[in-house]
DNA sequence: CTCAGTGCAAACTATTTGCAGATTT
DNA sequence: AAATCTGCAAATAGTTTGCACTGAG
């Protein structure tokens, strides 16, 4: 239900929200960049300014409606937030990314945390290397 | 050794190169984004200009002589690679960083980059929150 | 009809690059 | 002296903002 996500966001339901949902939504990729969403639109004949696409995102992550990640290098990507955490492997060569959860690792980060006396809000692992073949 | 090891990188001593390394050897705070080296070393009257700043940092990545972290916001931050990998707790508050290490996690990573074919390289991994008290 | 949302172009921030003069070896 | 290095200013890339017009409710 997207549209009543857009506005349970307290945002109005115009074509770029829907449309920049929509492409997180259905695309097989998960992760995209502002510029590939930008692109991706106007591929489908979507007309949007690329500064409509970065407020749109920047106002869906504090919906909690995506997700934006850091990887390395000088973009970020965004990702839908289905509510699953999860941590990423970035092959350095494609650019491929894969998604991969471990309870030994999330339970590990947080009782380090609790014994450095701090309060743990959010994490980032990224695993940088090589699919092989 | 700094000075040699600018000299086993490859590159001239100058006085740019030895005074950023010296700041980052001797400075009991770790982590410095590119800004923070450029004002330091006006601070003391060792005249440089930012862009000198980061090729200098640049070159010292490549050589090996210093880590280049992208943590959450806009600007990378550098420290000294002392050899010994380790993670990061960041305070979003204050920004103060604390650094820590596990062998399970590091461990787990291992054996998870196994599982999904995956030659592991390097990682990141970064806990968000804040120190209590 | 009203106010939020949009596209455009200009602004901004972090970082990089071209170049002529300065420094290291 | 030769080659690298530097500071400056201009360029770049990603992202943000101001503004007048457009569209959702």
């Amino acid at each position: 239900m997207d549209k009543n996500d857009i506005k349970q966001a307290g945002l109005k339901v115009t074509r770029p929200r829907v449309e920049i949902l929509k492409l997180l939504e259905t695309s097989d990729k998960q992760h995209f960049s502002a510029e590939e969403i930008y692109h991706e639109l106007l591929k489908n004949n979507i007309k949007v300014g690329i500064a409509t696409v970065y407020r749109v995102l920047t106002q869906f992550v504090s919906a909690g409606l995506i997700i934006k990640h850091n990887f390395e290098g000088d973009q970020c990507v965004f990702e839908l937030d289905r509510g699953e955490h999860h941590d990423h492997m970035v092959d350095m060569k494609t650019g491929k990314i894969v998604e991969f959860h471990d309870e030994i690792i999330e339970q590990r980060q947080k009782e380090i945390a609790e014994q450095y006396g701090f309060e743990l809000m959010e994490h980032s692992l990224t695993l940088y290397g090589e699919f092989k073949q």
